[in-house]
DNA sequence: TTAACTGATACTAAATTAGTATCAGAACAA
DNA sequence: TTGTTCTGATACTAATTTAGTATCAGTTAA
Protein backbone atom coordinates (compact mmCIF):
# COMPACT_ATOMS: atom_id res chain seq x y z
CA UNK A 1 0.00 0.00 0.00
CA UNK A 2 1.68 2.98 -1.14
CA UNK A 3 0.81 6.45 0.33
CA UNK A 4 2.44 8.70 -2.70
CA UNK A 5 2.67 7.64 -5.83
CA UNK A 6 5.59 9.61 -7.97
CA UNK A 7 4.11 12.36 -9.31
CA UNK A 8 3.12 13.56 -5.43
CA UNK A 9 6.59 12.54 -4.21
CA UNK A 10 8.31 14.51 -7.23
CA UNK A 11 6.38 17.58 -6.60
CA UNK A 12 7.53 17.73 -3.13
CA UNK A 13 11.10 17.29 -3.51
CA UNK A 14 10.71 20.33 -6.85
CA UNK A 15 8.98 22.99 -4.47
CA UNK A 16 11.79 22.34 -1.62
CA UNK A 17 14.41 22.78 -4.21
CA UNK A 18 12.38 25.78 -4.73
CA UNK A 19 11.74 26.95 -1.92
CA UNK A 20 15.62 26.53 -0.91
CA UNK A 21 16.29 29.20 -3.12
CA UNK A 22 14.30 31.89 -2.65
CA UNK A 23 13.08 34.52 -5.25
CA UNK A 24 15.27 32.89 -7.71
CA UNK A 25 13.36 31.26 -10.77
CA UNK A 26 14.81 27.87 -12.23
CA UNK A 27 14.34 25.99 -15.68
CA UNK A 28 12.70 22.58 -15.37
CA UNK A 29 15.50 21.64 -17.11
CA UNK A 30 17.84 22.74 -14.15
CA UNK A 31 15.34 21.27 -11.80
CA UNK A 32 15.41 17.88 -13.27
CA UNK A 33 19.20 17.83 -13.06
CA UNK A 34 19.28 18.70 -9.47
CA UNK A 35 16.86 16.44 -8.34
CA UNK A 36 17.56 13.54 -10.53
CA UNK A 37 13.66 13.91 -12.23
CA UNK A 38 13.22 12.29 -15.87
CA UNK A 39 12.62 16.04 -17.45
CA UNK A 40 9.23 15.20 -19.34
CA UNK A 41 7.72 13.91 -16.38
CA UNK A 42 8.64 16.66 -14.08
CA UNK A 43 7.70 19.40 -16.78
CA UNK A 44 4.18 18.20 -16.71
CA UNK A 45 4.06 17.87 -12.85
CA UNK A 46 5.24 21.46 -12.63
CA UNK A 47 2.13 22.81 -15.42
CA UNK A 48 0.29 21.00 -12.92
CA UNK A 49 1.53 23.12 -10.12
CA UNK A 50 1.34 25.84 -11.81
CA UNK A 51 -1.88 25.63 -12.70
CA UNK A 52 -3.00 24.60 -9.39
CA UNK A 53 -1.39 27.90 -7.97
CA UNK A 54 1.60 26.51 -6.07
CA UNK A 55 4.11 27.66 -8.85
CA UNK A 56 4.50 30.69 -11.16
CA UNK A 57 6.65 30.16 -14.19
CA UNK A 58 8.09 32.57 -16.96
CA UNK A 59 8.60 31.32 -20.47
CA UNK A 60 11.42 32.45 -22.75
CA UNK A 61 14.93 32.47 -22.11
CA UNK A 62 15.49 33.07 -18.67
CA UNK A 63 12.69 31.83 -17.48
CA UNK A 64 11.73 29.25 -15.39
CA UNK A 65 9.48 28.40 -12.52
CA UNK A 66 9.35 29.63 -8.87
CA UNK A 67 7.07 28.88 -5.45
CA UNK A 68 3.93 31.11 -5.82
CA UNK A 69 3.67 31.53 -2.32
CA UNK A 70 5.19 31.34 0.93
CA UNK A 71 6.84 27.53 1.88
CA UNK A 72 4.92 27.59 4.64
CA UNK A 73 1.43 28.35 3.17
CA UNK A 74 2.13 24.71 1.18
CA UNK A 75 0.92 21.93 2.27
CA UNK A 76 2.04 18.37 1.57
CA UNK A 77 -1.75 17.59 1.97
CA UNK A 78 -2.48 20.17 -1.15
CA UNK A 79 0.09 18.30 -3.62
CA UNK A 80 -1.43 15.04 -3.07
CA UNK A 81 -5.13 16.01 -3.56
CA UNK A 82 -3.69 17.52 -6.73
CA UNK A 83 -1.77 14.21 -7.73
CA UNK A 84 -3.67 11.34 -5.77
CA UNK A 85 -7.10 13.24 -5.11
CA UNK A 86 -8.44 13.53 -1.77
CA UNK A 87 -8.00 10.57 0.79
CA UNK A 88 -10.98 8.69 0.54
CA UNK A 89 -12.30 5.22 1.17
CA UNK A 90 -12.97 2.36 -1.83
CA UNK A 91 -16.44 3.97 -3.62
CA UNK A 92 -17.84 5.40 -0.82
CA UNK A 93 -21.63 5.85 -1.55
CA UNK A 94 -23.02 6.84 1.02
CA UNK A 95 -22.28 10.56 0.59
CA UNK A 96 -24.59 10.28 -2.58
CA UNK A 97 -27.59 8.07 -1.28
CA UNK A 98 -28.75 6.30 1.64
CA UNK A 99 -26.42 3.95 2.78
CA UNK A 100 -27.75 0.70 1.47
CA UNK A 101 -25.04 -1.41 3.03
CA UNK A 102 -24.97 -0.96 6.62
CA UNK A 103 -21.83 -3.92 6.78
CA UNK A 104 -20.42 -1.74 4.56
CA UNK A 105 -21.07 1.28 6.63
CA UNK A 106 -19.47 0.28 10.29
CA UNK A 107 -16.13 -0.10 8.15
CA UNK A 108 -16.37 2.80 6.44
CA UNK A 109 -17.13 5.03 9.38
CA UNK A 110 -14.12 3.97 11.18
CA UNK A 111 -12.29 4.24 8.00
CA UNK A 112 -13.54 7.93 7.98
CA UNK A 113 -12.11 8.52 11.18
CA UNK A 114 -8.78 7.51 10.23
CA UNK A 115 -9.05 9.48 6.86
CA UNK A 116 -9.51 12.89 8.85
CA UNK A 117 -6.52 11.94 10.65
CA UNK A 118 -4.54 11.49 8.21
CA UNK A 119 -5.69 14.62 6.13
CA UNK A 120 -5.11 16.87 9.22
CA UNK A 121 -1.35 15.13 9.55
CA UNK A 122 -0.63 15.93 5.95
CA UNK A 123 -1.98 19.62 6.46
CA UNK A 124 0.44 20.35 9.10
CA UNK A 125 3.60 19.16 7.37
CA UNK A 126 4.21 22.04 4.84
CA UNK A 127 7.29 22.45 2.05
CA UNK A 128 8.25 25.36 4.92
CA UNK A 129 8.63 22.77 7.67
CA UNK A 130 10.37 20.27 5.46
CA UNK A 131 12.84 23.17 4.38
CA UNK A 132 13.33 23.71 7.99
CA UNK A 133 13.92 20.42 8.62
CA UNK A 134 16.27 20.13 5.90
CA UNK A 135 18.30 22.85 7.30
CA UNK A 136 18.80 21.09 10.36
CA UNK A 137 19.90 18.26 9.01
CA UNK A 138 22.47 19.63 6.57
CA UNK A 139 23.84 21.34 10.04
CA UNK A 140 24.00 18.21 12.10
CA UNK A 141 24.92 16.35 9.47
CA UNK A 142 22.73 13.55 10.22
CA UNK A 143 19.76 12.39 9.19
CA UNK A 144 16.82 11.13 12.47
CA UNK A 145 14.78 8.82 10.96
CA UNK A 146 12.35 8.29 13.86
CA UNK A 147 12.06 5.30 16.35
CA UNK A 148 10.65 2.81 13.51
CA UNK A 149 14.18 2.31 12.24
CA UNK A 150 16.38 -0.65 12.29
CA UNK B 1 -6.30 8.33 -3.24
CA UNK B 2 -7.72 5.05 -2.24
CA UNK B 3 -7.48 3.61 0.80
CA UNK B 4 -9.21 0.11 0.69
CA UNK B 5 -8.93 -2.27 -2.73
CA UNK B 6 -11.95 -4.12 -3.29
CA UNK B 7 -10.40 -7.37 -1.79
CA UNK B 8 -9.49 -5.97 1.50
CA UNK B 9 -13.24 -4.68 1.32
CA UNK B 10 -14.61 -7.95 0.18
CA UNK B 11 -12.86 -9.66 2.82
CA UNK B 12 -13.62 -7.43 5.43
CA UNK B 13 -17.31 -7.67 4.41
CA UNK B 14 -16.85 -11.73 4.38
CA UNK B 15 -15.06 -11.84 7.56
CA UNK B 16 -18.12 -9.63 9.64
CA UNK B 17 -20.56 -12.01 8.13
CA UNK B 18 -19.14 -15.03 9.27
CA UNK B 19 -18.14 -13.41 12.40
CA UNK B 20 -22.13 -12.65 13.00
CA UNK B 21 -22.88 -16.24 13.10
CA UNK B 22 -20.27 -17.37 15.48
CA UNK B 23 -19.82 -21.65 15.16
CA UNK B 24 -21.40 -22.08 12.28
CA UNK B 25 -19.87 -22.67 8.71
CA UNK B 26 -20.96 -20.89 5.85
CA UNK B 27 -19.82 -21.94 1.74
CA UNK B 28 -18.67 -19.52 -0.45
CA UNK B 29 -21.71 -19.32 -2.46
CA UNK B 30 -24.01 -18.52 0.06
CA UNK B 31 -21.51 -15.48 1.36
CA UNK B 32 -21.18 -14.23 -1.82
CA UNK B 33 -25.16 -14.24 -2.44
CA UNK B 34 -25.71 -13.09 1.34
CA UNK B 35 -22.78 -9.54 0.24
CA UNK B 36 -23.60 -9.43 -3.35
CA UNK B 37 -19.73 -10.21 -3.90
CA UNK B 38 -18.65 -11.65 -6.88
CA UNK B 39 -18.43 -15.69 -6.80
CA UNK B 40 -14.94 -16.36 -8.25
CA UNK B 41 -13.56 -13.33 -6.97
CA UNK B 42 -14.75 -14.13 -3.30
CA UNK B 43 -13.29 -17.51 -3.62
CA UNK B 44 -9.89 -16.42 -4.04
CA UNK B 45 -10.33 -13.82 -1.59
CA UNK B 46 -11.38 -16.45 1.01
CA UNK B 47 -8.58 -18.63 0.14
CA UNK B 48 -5.82 -16.21 0.77
CA UNK B 49 -7.44 -15.65 3.97
CA UNK B 50 -7.07 -19.00 4.54
CA UNK B 51 -3.56 -19.34 3.65
CA UNK B 52 -2.83 -16.98 6.33
CA UNK B 53 -4.86 -18.35 9.18
CA UNK B 54 -7.91 -16.08 9.52
CA UNK B 55 -10.13 -18.27 8.01
CA UNK B 56 -10.80 -22.42 8.60
CA UNK B 57 -11.96 -24.19 5.33
CA UNK B 58 -13.86 -27.45 5.15
CA UNK B 59 -14.24 -29.27 1.87
CA UNK B 60 -17.11 -31.32 0.12
CA UNK B 61 -20.47 -31.00 0.63
CA UNK B 62 -21.75 -29.28 3.66
CA UNK B 63 -18.51 -27.42 4.08
CA UNK B 64 -17.07 -24.20 3.80
CA UNK B 65 -15.53 -21.81 5.63
CA UNK B 66 -15.25 -20.13 9.40
CA UNK B 67 -13.37 -17.53 10.88
CA UNK B 68 -10.11 -19.44 12.72
CA UNK B 69 -10.04 -17.35 15.37
CA UNK B 70 -12.33 -14.81 17.85
CA UNK B 71 -13.74 -12.08 15.69
CA UNK B 72 -11.42 -9.59 18.66
CA UNK B 73 -8.39 -11.31 17.38
CA UNK B 74 -8.22 -9.87 13.49
CA UNK B 75 -7.53 -6.85 12.94
CA UNK B 76 -8.46 -4.64 9.78
CA UNK B 77 -4.48 -4.07 9.45
CA UNK B 78 -4.06 -7.57 8.87
CA UNK B 79 -6.14 -7.81 6.25
CA UNK B 80 -5.00 -4.65 4.88
CA UNK B 81 -1.57 -6.30 4.75
CA UNK B 82 -2.66 -9.52 3.14
CA UNK B 83 -4.40 -7.82 0.55
CA UNK B 84 -2.31 -4.57 -0.15
CA UNK B 85 1.03 -4.63 1.72
CA UNK B 86 2.30 -2.94 4.23
CA UNK B 87 1.13 0.74 4.81
CA UNK B 88 4.57 2.75 3.21
CA UNK B 89 5.46 5.58 1.56
CA UNK B 90 6.38 5.42 -2.44
CA UNK B 91 9.46 2.84 -2.56
CA UNK B 92 11.41 3.85 0.84
CA UNK B 93 15.11 3.41 0.40
CA UNK B 94 16.22 4.32 3.38
CA UNK B 95 16.00 0.85 5.10
CA UNK B 96 18.25 -0.75 2.58
CA UNK B 97 20.98 1.50 1.84
CA UNK B 98 21.99 4.61 3.40
CA UNK B 99 20.32 7.64 2.35
CA UNK B 100 21.54 9.46 -0.12
CA UNK B 101 19.27 12.18 -1.20
CA UNK B 102 18.26 14.43 2.29
CA UNK B 103 15.54 16.10 0.68
CA UNK B 104 13.41 12.57 0.05
CA UNK B 105 14.63 12.04 3.71
CA UNK B 106 12.90 14.61 5.27
CA UNK B 107 9.63 14.12 3.78
CA UNK B 108 9.78 10.07 4.14
CA UNK B 109 10.62 11.23 7.75
CA UNK B 110 7.44 12.96 8.31
CA UNK B 111 5.53 10.17 6.68
CA UNK B 112 6.95 7.28 8.64
CA UNK B 113 5.31 9.23 11.18
CA UNK B 114 1.88 9.43 9.73
CA UNK B 115 2.88 5.81 8.81
CA UNK B 116 2.79 4.67 12.42
CA UNK B 117 -0.56 6.99 13.16
CA UNK B 118 -2.06 4.88 10.19
CA UNK B 119 -0.87 1.57 11.04
CA UNK B 120 -1.50 1.62 15.03
CA UNK B 121 -4.87 3.22 14.15
CA UNK B 122 -6.02 0.38 11.75
CA UNK B 123 -5.17 -2.64 14.83
CA UNK B 124 -7.70 -1.28 17.07
CA UNK B 125 -10.21 -1.42 14.50
CA UNK B 126 -11.32 -5.60 14.90
CA UNK B 127 -14.16 -7.41 13.28
CA UNK B 128 -15.22 -7.94 16.24
CA UNK B 129 -15.50 -4.12 17.43
CA UNK B 130 -17.05 -3.55 13.44
CA UNK B 131 -19.58 -6.11 14.50
CA UNK B 132 -20.21 -4.55 17.65
CA UNK B 133 -21.08 -1.53 15.58
CA UNK B 134 -22.97 -3.08 13.29
CA UNK B 135 -25.48 -4.92 16.13
CA UNK B 136 -25.61 -1.17 17.61
CA UNK B 137 -26.44 0.29 14.49
CA UNK B 138 -29.06 -2.19 13.91
CA UNK B 139 -30.41 -1.69 17.47
CA UNK B 140 -31.17 2.04 16.86
CA UNK B 141 -32.28 1.77 13.17
CA UNK B 142 -29.51 4.17 12.28
CA UNK B 143 -26.36 5.01 10.87
CA UNK B 144 -23.96 7.58 12.71
CA UNK B 145 -21.46 8.77 10.11
CA UNK B 146 -19.80 11.09 12.13
CA UNK B 147 -19.05 15.25 11.77
CA UNK B 148 -17.70 14.97 8.23
CA UNK B 149 -20.78 14.12 6.97
CA UNK B 150 -23.38 16.62 4.86
C1' DT C 1 17.24 35.39 -35.30
C1' DT C 2 18.37 31.78 -32.68
C1' DA C 3 18.81 29.44 -28.39
C1' DA C 4 16.58 28.66 -24.05
C1' DC C 5 12.56 28.45 -22.16
C1' DT C 6 7.22 27.14 -21.00
C1' DG C 7 2.24 25.52 -22.75
C1' DA C 8 -0.41 21.97 -24.36
C1' DT C 9 -1.21 17.54 -25.49
C1' DA C 10 -0.71 12.93 -27.65
C1' DC C 11 1.41 8.65 -26.99
C1' DT C 12 3.32 4.26 -24.79
C1' DA C 13 4.77 0.42 -21.60
C1' DA C 14 4.31 -1.71 -17.36
C1' DA C 15 1.95 -2.61 -13.28
C1' DT C 16 -2.09 -3.03 -10.65
C1' DT C 17 -6.91 -3.98 -9.97
C1' DA C 18 -11.03 -6.38 -10.60
C1' DG C 19 -13.04 -10.05 -12.21
C1' DT C 20 -13.71 -14.77 -14.90
C1' DA C 21 -13.00 -19.60 -15.96
C1' DT C 22 -11.50 -24.26 -15.41
C1' DC C 23 -10.03 -28.51 -13.62
C1' DA C 24 -8.88 -31.54 -9.87
C1' DG C 25 -10.07 -33.55 -5.68
C1' DA C 26 -12.73 -34.07 -0.99
C1' DA C 27 -16.87 -35.19 1.50
C1' DC C 28 -21.50 -36.18 2.09
C1' DA C 29 -25.89 -38.35 0.89
C1' DA C 30 -28.85 -41.19 -1.80
C1' DT D 1 -20.84 -46.04 -5.81
C1' DT D 2 -22.08 -42.27 -8.01
C1' DG D 3 -23.75 -37.67 -8.37
C1' DT D 4 -23.78 -33.26 -6.12
C1' DT D 5 -21.83 -29.85 -3.35
C1' DC D 6 -18.12 -27.98 -1.88
C1' DT D 7 -12.81 -26.20 -1.60
C1' DG D 8 -7.74 -25.98 -3.78
C1' DA D 9 -5.03 -24.32 -7.25
C1' DT D 10 -4.12 -21.66 -10.97
C1' DA D 11 -4.47 -19.59 -15.60
C1' DC D 12 -6.60 -16.00 -18.06
C1' DT D 13 -8.53 -11.28 -19.35
C1' DA D 14 -10.10 -6.34 -19.50
C1' DA D 15 -9.90 -1.91 -17.65
C1' DT D 16 -7.53 1.45 -15.17
C1' DT D 17 -3.65 3.71 -13.20
C1' DT D 18 1.13 4.91 -13.04
C1' DA D 19 5.32 6.35 -14.90
C1' DG D 20 7.50 8.06 -18.42
C1' DT D 21 8.39 9.86 -23.49
C1' DA D 22 7.84 12.78 -27.50
C1' DT D 23 6.41 16.64 -30.21
C1' DC D 24 5.05 21.01 -31.71
C1' DA D 25 3.71 25.67 -30.91
C1' DG D 26 4.65 29.98 -28.88
C1' DT D 27 7.53 33.35 -25.77
C1' DT D 28 11.50 35.89 -24.35
C1' DA D 29 16.27 37.47 -23.92
C1' DA D 30 20.69 38.10 -25.83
Amino acid sequence: MKVLNKHTDYAVRALIALGMKPGSRMSAKALSDDQGIPYQFLRRILQELIRNDLVTSKEGAGGGVALAKDPDGIRVRDVIEIFQGRVQVSECMFRKQLCSNRTNCVLRHEIMRIEQMVNDEFSKVTIGKLIADLKRVEETGRVLHGENNQ
